[in-house]
DNA sequence: CTGAAAGCGCTTACAG
DNA sequence: CTGAAAGCGCTTACAG
């Protein structure tokens, strides 16, 4: 379980990687860089060194000569939950990928007046809403940004939300679900919104007036919001076999609340969430899935884009329904 | 509201600055790291100068100059909620102050036997439990690490937890509460148990035998675990004024739970939280408050100091309880 | 109290 | 396909 026996006092640098392979640092940044023209065979060896002397490229050397000078921030709608689970993921994926990148990243602070403390060279916007004042404010002062959130009127990345309610409404209708509850954190903000959508717009093909049963509950964000609202609408005798919760925190509340009233799931209802936040989901929930490091990636390759002068782009990434243990067939 | 008139195209480096005010680069930099040695008048014109052209120095070529090789690694123990709110704050917070004194920081992945993936310079440890065979790991490697908690046998920092649970009881006694209840996560954590041990022995100081009249409820460390238990405690008809839980999050759960069994507080029960963490307080909860800023400043003063070679230290830091409007006067 | 210069560990044209 | 050298933006002895 040691670390092999190179010198743990002096941390190799690419000049000593390039000494014991006998190339020149050059190369080395090459190989480290994945970039063409170098011969196999010295890539294979430059690899192997790099391996047996445990080297890790040194971040603060990259970002120096690689990004010149750029930065990119993230800036957070003030006022926005930041302890919610998903930005805590977004952050350290967006974090670790313009770390790849050899970009700098900075948080950005907000100013009184709501707008980031201070203008990096691009900005990735978290919480962006339809009357977004960042938004004229980045345009004004020509800084290039990508939105995470569907919008078509800017640079922006989001899951495909609207489809994501429509697999989750299809995997309860396949499973014979007739009466569904939606809980949902507030259909003001877009992700939830289109969850919504496309959940009922599914139901509403196969013939089930969603609208009109007072099966959709809103309450906040957390699972503590939605235990609460779920737990009173099954105690006020809502009869439904089940239901689909617009996150995996407020599918846990779901969870939690028919525990405490006596439901078994998934015999007497159907749990499902969207996320799939392993933290949360574990290998119990039934969730849809949306790839958080693969939002980040894209949040930062819209905005080199963008950086290049290229167009803006608003990009939908895919989710997928993943049946776990908390959906089964309707029993009623 | 606009940026100056300055090229918003090229950034200012150490260099613009220092041609700007009439000096050197180094003595630029003297005043950015608050060196010593600089004549008060050039000093503000430096400030001055900075200020002006909204220069911001490059962490890259900081990190790069001046920490000659030294990174920092924050390691997780394995399996623990590192989306709790604490964490998100903690973490922020060290990285950020890393930064200001130009160390590298990195948070380390996890290998599958649980140790570090990696062994940076310095080590700071979360959530380390009694027998962490991270600790034995470090020591036999050599890497020098401080712990997040109260520990006597390494570097360590904590908050007073201690003092913090004594605080609190302390305030509800003088309200004139005499049934209190306690809300905890879990006794097995030594933060939890501090907060408990603080509190029952002030209470016991009072003459109330708390660990005999079952008000200690035991959960988990969420909102949600909190409202559940004590929900289902308050239905079971425990008689209390007052509750103290173990972190503000679980507090908020208290709060909805005698919310929804139909308490007003403060008038029919008084809730304490601890943390202060201001998303999750806010403006109404009265709670203990630990300053997790300093907690991470400290962690890294301790860290350089081992890497000097000075001796270990374990240090706890003050906790105030900060009145609000969840508490009030024993009416019963 | 201040400046000139070396050096931190990388990447990137530019040659060959 | 590979190497030598310049340069990224800082900090820090070393002189003065």
């Amino acid at each position: 379980m040691r670390n092999g026996d190179t010198d743990i006092i002096e941390r190799a640098t690419i000049q000593t990687v390039a000494d014991r392979a006998g190339v020149s640092v050059g190369t080395v940044s090459r190989v480290i860089n994945r970039r063409p023209g170098v011969k196999a065979t010295t890539r294979e060896r430059v690899l192997q060194t790099m391996e047996a002397l445990g080297y890790r490229p040194d971040q603060a050397a990259r970002e120096l000569s690689f990004a010149r000078n750029r930065t990119i921030g993230l800036h957070v709608a003030y006022g926005l939950r930041r302890l919610q689970p998903f930005f805590a993921l977004f952050l350290s994926h967006l974090a670790s990928h313009l770390r790849e990148s050899g970009l700098r990243f900075e948080e950005l602070g907000t100013r009184s007046d709501g707008m980031p403390a201070w203008l990096p060279d691009g900005l990735v916007l978290f919480g962006a809403h339809d009357d977004d004042r960042r938004i004229p404010y980045l345009r004004e002062n020509g800084v290039p940004f990508v939105l995470l959130g569907h919008r078509e009127d800017a640079a922006s990345v989001a899951a495909d939300d609207r489809d994501g309610g429509r697999q989750a409404a299809d995997h309860l209708l396949r499973l014979g679900h007739g009466r569904i509850a939606h809980i949902s954190g507030g259909l003001h903000t877009q992700a939830a919104y289109d969850r919504y959508l496309g959940f009922t717009t599914r139901l509403e093909e196969a013939g089930i007036a969603f609208a009109d049963e007072g099966y959709l509950l809103e309450g906040g964000f957390t699972d503590l919001d939605s235990y609460r609202v779920f737990r009173k609408a099954l105690e006020s005798g809502m009869d439904v076999t089940s239901v689909f919760a617009g996150s995996d925190e407020m599918a846990m509340g779901a969870l939690a609340a028919a525990e405490d009233c006596g439901l078994r799931v998934p015999f007497d209802l159907s749990v499902v969430g969207f996320d799939d936040i392993p933290e949360i989901a574990g290998e119990r929930l039934t969730t849809v899935r949306q790839d958080i490091a693969e939002l980040a990636a894209t949040a930062v390759t819209l905005l080199q884009k963008l950086l290049k002068g290229e167009a803006a782009q608003s990009l939908l990434l895919p989710v997928h329904l993943i049946p776990r243990l908390t959906t089964g067939r309707a029993s009623r």
